[in-house]
DNA sequence: TGCACTGAAAGTGTATACACTTTTGGCAAA
DNA sequence: TTTGCCAAAAGTGTATACACTTTCAGTGCA
């Protein structure tokens, strides 16, 4: 019912997260779907469903606007993430097995090669995979899928206030969370990851400003 | 930008999660449209949003049809209310203040009433509620509104396999939270929370099948 | 200069049109 | 009776049309 529907989704997205479209700004529909090469009806359906992920909001009468989410909310985010990560944590050790491990591992080393790549949306991105990584390997599709919408939808703040040096720690505490897995240390590894958010939360200053893109500028990588 | 899809919205979700339509009803576009008095534009809207919610899924070039959530779905769905509500109770604890729990034993007693009055529909609706004030009062709407989201999602589920008995007890349980929340006992109410989302889910009996409804009766009642 | 007003331009909100796909019903052949 | 096929009917997917709202530039007036 909705295929190229999904590729504008998509290509927003990733707009918008890898910060090429800046918070506040705004997104014509016609401007779009010129770009797209759609008529606005598919312009529409994409933005209505970013809306409801909150990557943008809508003002009615005058059109959608690339989210900016507030510090509150952010907190917010970040306070259920320790909610439902801590407790994923608990429940990963106990029915973690060497392949599981393996495969964290692994993401860890390409998060690795992402900073020294110096690669900052590459970076966010893989930083914020950990954890989908993490539900997707328990086997839980409904928890990941609810921590790829709470991820994508604070990597704009992330990816604005996290600067290189946080990045690495983040990577590094990873390092230290597979690590206590693979001991099947349950108090430490969740010690760690409630500790891991808190550092990322306390990280994000909220005090900047920054100026909006052109549109078609902002969108022509695709 | 949306305010008769709203209606539109709400309306479906209300038959739905109230079971008037039953899992896998067709939704045809041109229908809904004549009972609202609208466009199948406005229509299409809301079931896109409906389709975001997981209470209808939309099969390419074949419609929309009200979701039938799976046993296996179910059981991951739980999973995640267990990790998120365990430690949400953990934090209500140390946040908790007498108007708080003023508010959840009226809540609570709202439930009592529902249940003397034999009122399916709103006995579970009131049931789900109990978790998402919770969350309310604790000053986090994007857990609030993640809540309201988990529990609709297998409110058909829980309205179709929940027994009248079943019901009670989830009552029980709620009065009994409240009190270790009055009584600041941490352990005990995370105890009792983790329990009684364990018996919800344990109540649940997936091995019946249901007939389908005619649309324009079940949505006549709006 | 500064401010309120006005009308055109731009943009959103909803309905409708039309192409294309799926479903359905009937008819013919086995 | 059953199966396969074809045409009509119904339904979805996308584009376009049009009414209404917001935005903005320009004009006249204080």
């Amino acid at each position: 019912m909705e295929s190229s529907t999904h590729a504008i989704v998509e290509s927003l997205t990733r707009a918008i997260v890898e910060h090429r479209l800046q918070p506040g700004t705004k997104l014509a529909e016609q401007k779009l779907a010129d770009h797209f090469g759609v008529s606005r009806t598919l312009v529409r359906q994409a933005l209505f469903q970013l809306a409801q992920n909150r990557l943008v909001t809508l003002e009615p009468a005058r059109g959608a606007f690339v989210a900016t989410p507030s510090a509150d909310e952010a907190r917010q985010v970040f306070a259920v993430r320790r909610m439902l990560e801590t407790e994923m944590t608990r429940a990963f050790v106990r029915t973690s097995t060497p392949a599981k491990i393996k495969v964290l591992r692994a993401h860890v080393a390409s998060e690795a090669a992402a900073l020294r790549a110096q690669d900052a949306s590459g970076r966010t991105e893989l930083l914020g995979d950990f954890h989908v990584r993490m539900a997707e390997l328990m086997g839980n599709d409904v928890l990941a899928q609810l921590l790829r919408d709470l991820i994508s939808r604070c990597a704009l703040i992330t990816l604005m206030y996290q600067s290189a040096s946080e990045a690495a720690h983040s990577h590094e505490e990873h390092a230290e969370i597979v690590k206590a897995l693979a001991a099947r240390d349950e108090a430490l590894a969740v010690a760690l990851m409630h500790a891991h958010l808190e550092h990322v939360e306390a990280s994000l200053t909220f005090d900047r400003a920054q100026p909006v893109n052109e549109l078609s500028l902002a969108l022509s990588p695709l």
